[in-house]
RNA sequence: GCCGUUGUAGCUUAGCUGGUUGAGCAGCUGAUUCGUAAUCAGCAGGUCGGGGGUUCGAAUCCCUCCAGCGGCUCCA
C-alpha cells in the first residue's frame, strides 16, 4: 500500500487520515521512520506492521532498548554499549557484572513491568553538544556520538520513561508493543570485538509479535538442543573426542564409520558415473609446495607446520588441491583430454584456535568429498551443469524433498584490487595477472616498466556468464552476491534448510584462476600453443564431519535405513526362541542387512527401552507365533507394528536400502 | 587466543556456610523366561579435571594450568 505524504504532518497522522490502523512505523522511500516523524511532503510512504519483516526488526530493536532500560534500573552503574536486532532476536552489550540465571529472570520481570507501564517512546533531536553532555560518563556512547554525529549536526535520542538511548530508530510507539519476549542467554564480548578492550556482557533475547510465534521459536530451540549432534553422537555411539590427546580431532567409532562409509560409497559411485577419477595424495608436504601454492603467504596461521631434526620443514595439508595439481602436472595435457577430473575423499587439517573448536562442525581435521576439474575456459558451463546435477541427486536422495538455496558470488568491479584479475599495460599492451590488495609495491609492467594499467575482466566475465547459464539451464533460482566471490574466482554456494528450518552451507563450486598461475599449469592447444586451464574446486557434502552433524540434527538420529548403523534389532520374547531369533538374524545379515540379536536375560520391555538410544530402523520381536509361521513381528520408527513373513521383510528392507529410500517402507 | 560459565564413576547427577563423596542407569554375578519404552537381589566401580597453596582437616577457600559449553563489532 502506497500513500502520498502531506507536508508538515506526522506520518502517523497521515496514516490515520488514510484509514490505516495498527502500523508501528512507516517505510519512506525504502527507509524505516517513526510515526511521529514529520513529512516534508514529497515522500511516498508505506505502513509497517508488527508482523512484517521490517516490523519485527523494529520490534526487536525496541526490545533491546527495553532490556537496557530494565538493566539500568536494576544496575544503575551499568554502562550501555550497543543493542541491535539480530536475525532471530536482539542483544545488548553492557559493561556490568555478569548476571546469573536469577539475575536474568529479574531483568526479564522488570522488562515485563516496563512493558505493562506502556511508556510512549519519544524521539528527541539533540545537537552533538547536547548528546555529549547527556551521555558523559559513558564512553561507549560518547565514542559513537563522536564517530557518527558531525559537528554542527543533530541526531536523536529515544526516550521511554526516565530512560533514553542514543539511537537512529525507528521504534515502536510505546513499550506496550513489546510483549512476547524472552531473555535467552548471557555471553561475553569485548568492546569493538577487540580482546584488549573492555569486557562487556552480552545479553541475548528474542521477541515476537504474538505469543504463538514466541512459543514456536522457543520450542524449536528446545528441539535443536535435543538434536545436538554431540548429544546424539554419544547416544548412538557414532564418534568421540579425547581432548587430552587430540583437541578438535574426531574419532569415529564403529557405528560412525558405518554411516561415513555408506556416504562415501555413494559419493564414489557418483564420481565414477560423472567422470571423476579417484586419486589419493600425501597428507604432508615439504614447505616448498606451500610456498608455491601461496598457502604460506596467506594461510599459514591456520596450518600445522613442523620442522624435523634435519632442518627440513613440512606442512600438513589444509586443502587437497595442491596434491591434485601435482598429479595433473605429471604429463603434458592435450586440449583433447580436457576436462581432467580428480576426486578424493581427502582428509585435511586446519589449525583452529582452541576457543573455536567444538563438535563435528568446528574440527581441526575433516574429510572433504573433494574434486578438482581442470578445464578449458569454454568448458565451465558443461562442467558446472554436471556438478549441479550431482548436487541435486545427492540431496534429493538423502533427504527426499528439501529446500535448497543457491548463492552466486561474483566480483565487485568497483573494488577490483581485492580480486585476482588481468591488467593491460597502457603503454606496451602487456597483460599481467595480479591481486593488487596483496602486493606490497605498486604494480609495474615487467616489459616496459610502466605503471598505468587498465583492468581486464574478460576471464571473470566469461566464467561468471557460464555459471549463470549453468544455473539457468538447470532451472535453479539463485541469489547474486556482489563482491562475495573468492579472490581467485566466482563461486556457487549451496545451502540446505533442515527439519528445524536452519540453513547449512554444504556444497560449493568455485572457479579458480589463481592456482593455474602459481603452478604454471597448461595444456597444449589445437595450434600447438600452451594454454592456461581454469580449475573448478567442488565439494558436494562439504565435509563428512559437518555433513554427519547435519544428518544427525536433521533426522534426530533416525537415519534413512541405508545409512542406519543398526537396521534391524531382533528380540526373542523368551529364551525358548533364542535359536529362532538367531536364525532370523543370520538370514538378515546374509542378505546384507545390518542386524543384531539380543539374547540377554533382561525382559522384553527392558531391551526395547535400552535400545531406544541407538535408534534402530526396525525392531523385530519373535516368539511362538512367529516361529510357528516363519514370520517376524516388525515395529517401525512410527511405532506401527505388523507381522509379516521373514522373506517379505527381507525383500522390502533390501529394496528400501538399495533404493536409498529416505522414508521407511515397512 | 580473549571474555563469561561449568567440570564429582562409562552416562545422568546429590553433596548447605570446609569435617572420611550419596544415588540412578550402564557393567559384573545370581535368580527370573517375560509379547512391544525399566523384573529382583547382590557385587564392583570415584587421583571429586590436573598441579600448587591456605588449614589440624579441602570436592568445598585461594592461585595456576587443562577441558566442555555460550560468545567474541549482524554498528548508535
Amino acid at each position: 500500500m502506497k500513500i502520498s505524504s502531506v507536508a508538515g504532518e506526522s506520518f502517523g497522522d497521515i496514516l490515520k487520515k488514510n484509514g490505516v490502523k495498527g502500523a508501528i512505523a512507516v517505510l519512506v522511500n525504502g527507509t524505516a521512520k517513526d510515526l511521529t516523524a514529520v513529512a516534508s511532503g514529497d515522500e511516498t510512504i508505506e505502513p509497517i506492521f508488527l508482523e512484517s519483516q521490517e516490523g519485527l526488526k523494529i520490534l526487536r530493536h525496541s526490545a533491546a532498548h527495553l532490556l537496557a532500560q530494565a538493566v539500568m534500573e536494576l544496575y544503575p552503574d551499568a554502562k550501555l554499549n550497543a543493542g541491535p536486532a539480530t536475525d532471530d532476536g536482539f542483544y545488548y552489550d553492557i559493561e556490568m557484572p555478569a548476571p546469573t540465571e536469577e539475575d536474568l529472570a529479574r531483568i526479564e520481570e522488570r522488562m515485563h513491568k516496563l512493558s505493562e507501564a506502556d511508556y510512549p517512546i519519544i524521539r528527541k533531536e539533540m545537537s552533538r553538544e547536547e548528546l555529549i553532555r547527556r551521555f558523559s560518563g559513558n564512553r561507549f556512547k560518547i565514542d559513537k556520538v563522536i564517530a557518527n554525529v558531525p559537528d554542527g549536526s543533530k541526531s536523536t535520542v529515544y526516550v521511554q520513561g526516565d530512560f533514553g538511548d542514543f539511537c537512529l530508530g525507528p521504534h515502536v510507539p510505546s513499550t506496550g508493543y513489546i510483549k512476547y519476549f524472552k531473555l535467552l542467554n548471557v555471553a561475553s564480548t569485548n568492546y569493538k570485538g577487540d580482546e584488549k578492550e573492555t569486557r562487556l556482557v552480552r545479553i541475548y533475547g528474542t521477541v515476537f509479535s504474538n505469543e504463538k510465534d514466541l512459543k514456536g521459536f522457543l520450542q524449536n530451540r528446545e528441539e535443536a538442543a535435543k538434536r545436538d549432534h554431540r548429544k546424539i553422537g554419544k547416544e548412538m555411539d557414532l564418534f568421540m573426542f579425547d581432548t587430552d590427546v587430540a583437541l578438535g580431532f574426531p574419532f569415529y567409532t564403529p557405528n560412525g564409520v558405518i554411516v561415513r562409509n555408506e556416504l562415501m560409497t555413494f559419493m564414489k559411485g557418483l564420481n565414477s558415473e560423472f567422470g571423476w577419477e579417484e586419486v589419493a595424495t600425501p597428507h604432508v608436504y615439504r614447505d616448498i609446495l606451500w610456498k608455491r601454492s601461496g598457502h604460506y603467504a596467506k594461510y599459514r596461521p591456520n596450518m600445522f607446520v613442523f620442522t624435523l631434526d634435519d632442518g627440513d620443514s613440512y606442512g600438513i595439508k589444509p586443502m587437497n588441491c595442491p596434491g591434485h595439481i601435482i598429479i595433473f602436472q605429471r604429463s603434458p595435457k592435450s586440449y583433447r583430454e580436457m576436462p581432467v577430473r580428480y576426486s578424493e575423499q581427502g582428509t585435511v587439517y586446519r589449525y583452529e584456535k582452541s576457543g573455536e573448536v567444538g563438535g563435528l562442525t568446528r574440527p581441526r581435521m575433516f574429510t572433504q568429498d573433494d574434486g578438482h576439474a581442470f578445464l578449458r575456459l569454454d568448458q565451465v558451463l558443461q562442467e558446472v551443469k554436471s556438478i549441479l546435477r550431482m548436487v541435486s541427486i545427492v540431496y534429493s536422495t538423502i533427504f527426499g524433498k528439501i529446500d535448497m538455496n543457491y548463492d552466486l558470488s561474483i566480483i565487485d568491479k568497483e573494488k577490483p584490487d581485492d580480486f585476482l584479475i588481468s591488467y593491460i599495460c597502457s603503454s606496451c599492451g602487456t597483460k599481467i595477472e595480479a591481486r593488487k590488495a596483496s602486493l606490497s609495491d605498486e604494480l609495474s609492467c615487467p616489459n616496459c616498466g610502466g605503471t598505468d594499467f587498465k583492468p581486464d575482466f574478460t576471464h571473470w566475465d566469461q566464467a561468471t556468464d557460464q555459471l549463470k547459464a549453468a544455473l539457468k539451464d538447470e532451472r535453479i533460482v539463485y541469489g547474486e552476491k556482489v563482491g562475495e566471490a573468492a579472490f581467485y574466482g566466482p563461486k556457487i554456494d549451496i545451502h540446505i534448510k533442515d527439519a528445524l528450518g536452519r540453513l547449512w552451507q554444504v556444497a560449493t563450486i568455485q572457479i579458480d584462476f589463481f592456482m593455474p598461475i602459481n603452478f604454471g599449469l597448461f595444456y597444449v592447444n589445437q595450434d600447438g600453443t600452451q594454454e592456461k586451464p581454469v580449475i573448478v574446486h567442488r565439494a558436494i557434502y562439504g565435509s563428512y564431519e559437518r555433513f554427519m552433524a547435519i544428518l544427525i540434527e536433521h533426522f534426530a538420529g533416525k537415519f534413512p535405513t541405508w545409512l542406519s548403523p543398526l537396521q534391524a534389532y531382533i528380540v526373542p520374547v523368551s529364551e525358548k526362541f533364542d535359536s529362532y531369533a538367531r536364525n532370523i538374524a543370520s538370514q538378515l545379515s546374509n542378505g546384507g542387512i545390518r542386524a543384531k540379536v539380543d539374547l540377554g536375560s533382561e525382559t522384553l520391555n527392558k531391551k526395547l527401552k535400552m535400545i531406544r538410544s541407538m535408534r534402530p530402523s526396525y525392531i523385530l520381536v519373535v516368539g511362538e507365533r512367529e516361529e510357528k509361521e516363519n514370520t517376524v513381528s516388525v515395529r517401525n520408527r512410527k511405532g506401527e507394528q505388523k507381522v509379516m513373513p521373514v522373506n517379505e521383510f527381507i525383500g522390502a528392507v533390501l529394496k528400501e536400502i538399495n533404493e536409498k529410500n529416505p522414508v521407511q517402507t515397512v
